[in-house]
RNA sequence: GUGGUUGUAGCUCAGUUGGUUAGAGCGCUGGAUUGUGGUUCCAGAGGUCGCCGGUUCGAACCCGGUCUUCCACCCCA
């Protein structure tokens, strides 16, 4: 059979990993220097651990995997016949892979609860998996690197996480904007224009903004169903401008409107101080559509890339409670690790000597002079050098060719002449320039 | 899920209005070159033209389906 790859899936070149792994030991480091400590979940749980809690689009997504066995048997003929994927899923799949990593972690602090101390802060950089149709920048196997704390509701929790964000950019070299939103503003809004029962469609409308334009908001909105006062009641709104002193005055009939802004002006306050690369700005089109937000809202853009969002997060004051653990409130951020990859890859912003470190091979000329030299590999590698023996006695071109098309930058000769001496020519092979060297002298050229 | 796009050697791609045995460059293997590569020269291997079906005397080329690639929408990291 033709070897292939599975839809929106690849392979990574040991470059490609390399790199990927500079990005991850920078978040790494940052989540730790802020009392973030790791885990690992599975990559597939319980399905109905999954569904139901990234909303209508997000339950099409996840990935279902069939039942082990006969997976007929718990069907009906009914059943079959009716075709409704909706209903028959559950029957023939009983677990999922994972599809973020919030969810999981929810589950998790549940499941752990007695044993963990709270607030419990944790980072997590796993794959995560969605069913969606490939394109650019967006797979359907990629990198998920969170950090949440649970177990406190203190927006000092929301300021730190900003300033992981611009911490970790910073740090990457990569400028980005973080626009940070209030789901109880948007929902305050909806309150006041009187659609609270159409908010998931109020919030789909003007997540749209930058892209459509106010008349297509308005559009999407009577789409969606909205009353026309709502709408026009809001165009006049959009007229005048939804900052956040105008926002003061609309939003003063709603209990949970006013809360959303106090939230909001304390996380701006306190996060906006000390900020490096990174700007930070209200937006109130962010919404969001995993329905589990409930405050806070965050979303990442790279400057100077066209790419979409290659980071997200928000405050779940109760996500818990589904596993059964009321009262806990939850806020994090996610890392795209894939997309960020490309934005850093496009800005050519990867150091160099990311993916390779210099090395030494060591020619195969024979056994007995093969068996020398590896001694001398062995004492390299003894030093921390990567030093590795050729294995073959083939032609010398094919070693050098090996030895470039690896990347390896030195060459060293052990044959019979050399030995017994403590002496031995190391080759450059980038110049060409060759020596004879000490083992000192080679420690000293390497490290 | 909707619309468009792509698929020919390991890689990047040619391939005329449908016409004999499908090409190039790079790479690969061997040789010129038995302990010093990258240059040069010579020789060679490598393809059911994504897959299935149809039209035709004849299909890489036209038609239908399907899978895949990339892009946009939806949604999202």
């Amino acid at each position: 059979m033709k070897p292939s790859l599975a839809k929106g899936t690849r392979d990574f070149s040991a470059e490609v990993v390399q790199k990927r792994q500079y990005i991850m030991n920078v978040l790494r480091e940052q989540f730790e220097l802020r009392g973030y400590d790791p885990i690992e979940t599975p990559s597939f749980e319980n399905i109905e651990t999954l569904t139901g809690k990234y909303g209508e689009e997000g339950d099409r997504l996840i990935f279902k995997i069939l039942r082990s066995g006969d997976f007929t048997s718990k069907v009906s003929e009914e059943l079959w016949q009716e075709k409704q994927p909706s209903k028959l899923a559950p029957k023939i799949a009983d677990k999922a892979l994972r599809y973020d990593l919030t969810v999981p972690f929810a589950r998790y602090v549940v499941q752990h609860r007695n044993e963990l101390a709270f607030p419990f802060k944790r980072y997590q950089m796993q794959p995560v998996w969605r069913a969606d149709r490939p394109q650019k920048g967006r797979f359907r196997e990629f990198y998920q690197c969170d950090a949440d704390v649970v177990g406190s509701d203190s927006l000092w929790q929301e300021v730190e996480l900003i300033h992981i964000y611009d911490a970790s950019f910073s740090k990457l070299g990569l400028p980005a904007t973080i626009k940070i939103n209030n789901r109880k503003i948007l929902a305050g809004m909806a309150e006041v224009l009187g659609i609270s029962d159409h908010f998931i469609a109020f919030t789909v409308a003007i997540d749209k903004l930058d892209k459509v334009g106010p008349e297509g908001v308005s559009k999407e909105m009577r789409e969606q169903g909205l009353a026309e006062t709502a709408v026009a009641t809001f165009e006049s709104w959009l007229k005048e401008g939804l900052t956040l002193e105008n926002l003061q005055e609309l939003l003063q009939s709603s209990e949970e409107g006013k809360l959303g802004l106090e939230e909001l002006g304390f996380v701006l306050e306190h996060a906006s101080k000390g900020l490096q690369d990174c700007d930070l700005e209200f937006d109130f089109t962010l919404a969001r559509g995993l329905n589990y937000y409930t405050g806070t809202i965050f979303e990442v853009a790279a400057k100077g890339v066209a790419m979409g969002s290659i980071g997200g997060g928000g405050r779940y004051a109760d996500l818990t409670s589904i596993f059964g653990m009321k009262d806990t409130s939850g806020v994090g951020i996610s890392f795209g690790l894939d997309r960020i990859y490309l934005c850093l890859e496009e800005l050519a912003l990867f150091p160099s000597g990311v993916a390779k470190k210099p090395s030494i091979l060591f020619a195969n000329f024979g056994a007995t002079e093969g068996a020398a030299a590896y001694q001398w590999v062995q004492k390299l590698v003894a030093h921390g050098v990567r030093a590795e023996l050729y294995p073959g006695a083939t032609k010398l071109k094919k070693q050098f060719d090996f030895a470039d098309k690896k990347g390896i930058p030195f060459m060293a000769m052990v044959g019979t002449n050399e030995m017994g001496s403590d002496q031995i020519p190391v080759k450059n092979l980038a110049s060409g320039e060759q020596e004879s060297m000490t083992l000192e002298q080679i420690l000293a050229l390497i490290k």
